[in-house]
DNA sequence: CAATATGAGTGGTCAGACCACTTTCTAAAA
DNA sequence: TTTTAGAAAGTGGTCTGACCACTCATATTG
């Protein structure tokens, strides 16, 4: 009576194949073929849960050597994530929003972490924005606060926003805006988390009132 | 030449015609055999996204009736996710970090918006903190405050890390964690940003020991 | 020994056939 | 006429068997 979705049976059949087999990540999983075999259904019905749980990135397929089990770990709920976030496509405000609450976050956490300084980090960044050769990437430096925060899922939620938010951190850095960026940068770098989010808030409402200047 | 995975085509088709045909929550998609014939491929090809998107939520099927985009969130997504794997503990941590990112940028932006307040909400919290027939609602305190917040997109991520996070928020409400909410909801309607911060930052580390020693 | 050919195994896809179920229409019964 | 029972059509659920494209280990060949 309650049978429909057998393929939501072989879900769970799979997790408790990989928990009592104890499969790692990046092992392998028996085939689809042998699978059927053993669960008593059809190929078919195999397919339709291996597809679901590759679409959540649970398991990784290769045509000719099998399936296994994925080992990025955070990555399922970014592609969950990010097909919510598709369907919202109307909200740019939430989008930037969000974007920056993560970022404000990140800043926060590195200041209040006491092992994250040092490391001449700081320096590097310094001497990039100096660098009238390459010039200096806003992208490469927001992006270096997400990854020094630690937070692997914030950081890839931050990716993800960032990249429907539509590049918000291209274009030439002129001498006013170094100097944001400087006074950003001593504020992290003395552990003063309330100015170096108030002086990065500045500095993004500024980026985000330069674009759309530009757009017009 | 395919580079294989021709479902996950279908799946990007699917979303392209459910944007340009305007279907919204609640409403029919085309049949899987109808949607094999427009698009050219094998129904069982069809059906391998089709169940992919619905162990993500995004549609409903109903045997006998076809297949609708759902209008409600499914549990199911998150059953799976975190029955399957997410025993990581860096994964967990960052989850719960994470989540407590948007709940507290929510708190900034009712502190400083001018026109949440009154209302009458937080004397409604303050009615069903005393209410003992029906008790307290951790869960539903903190849903509120998300949505208030009126960044839907934010709402949307917490959410998903809530139900993600396996229900932090139940259990009973002791008389001294009332004074704590009390604290919070007395700093928030005062708009003290820090302050309510701070307090929401305190009850949520305090919750989390609870429950620590409660799984021990 | 090295390079090549072969074959077994795997995922990717398709077509067709049933089944179980729901809705709709039709025709018989009231 | 209205009501109702049943047939028909349409839908998702599942299975089977057949190919294809690809990988890898093995055997064959130079």
């Amino acid at each position: 009576m309650n049978q429909s979705k057998r393929y939501l049976d072989i879900v769970r059949d799979l997790r408790d194949m990989i928990r009592q087999e104890n499969i790692r990540p990046g092992d392998r999983i028996p085939s689809e073929r042998e699978l059927a075999e053993t669960l008593q259904v059809g190929r078919s019905t195999i397919r339709e849960a291996l597809r679901s749980l590759e679409l959540l990135g649970l398991i990784e397929t290769r045509r000719g050597e099998g399936t296994f089990l994925a080992d990025h770990r955070n990555n399922m709920l970014v592609e969950v994530l990010s097909t919510f976030i598709l369907q919202d496509n109307q909200s740019r405000k939430d989008v930037r929003e969000t974007r920056q609450i993560h970022e404000l976050a990140a800043i926060e956490t590195i200041c209040n972490s006491e092992s994250i300084s040092g490391m001449g980090v700081w320096d590097g960044f310094r001497m990039r924005l100096s660098d009238e050769e390459n010039g200096f990437q806003r992208e490469d430096f927001v992006r270096e606060l997400m990854v020094l925060s630690g937070n692997r899922l914030s950081l890839k939620i931050w990716v993800l926003l960032h990249q429907y938010s539509g590049n918000p951190y291209n274009g030439i850095v002129s001498n006013t805006e170094k100097e944001q960026l400087l006074s950003i940068l001593a504020a992290i770098e003395q552990q003063q988390a309330e100015k170096a989010a108030h002086e990065f808030k500045t500095w993004s409402n500024w980026l985000l009132k330069e674009r759309v200047r530009d757009d017009s």
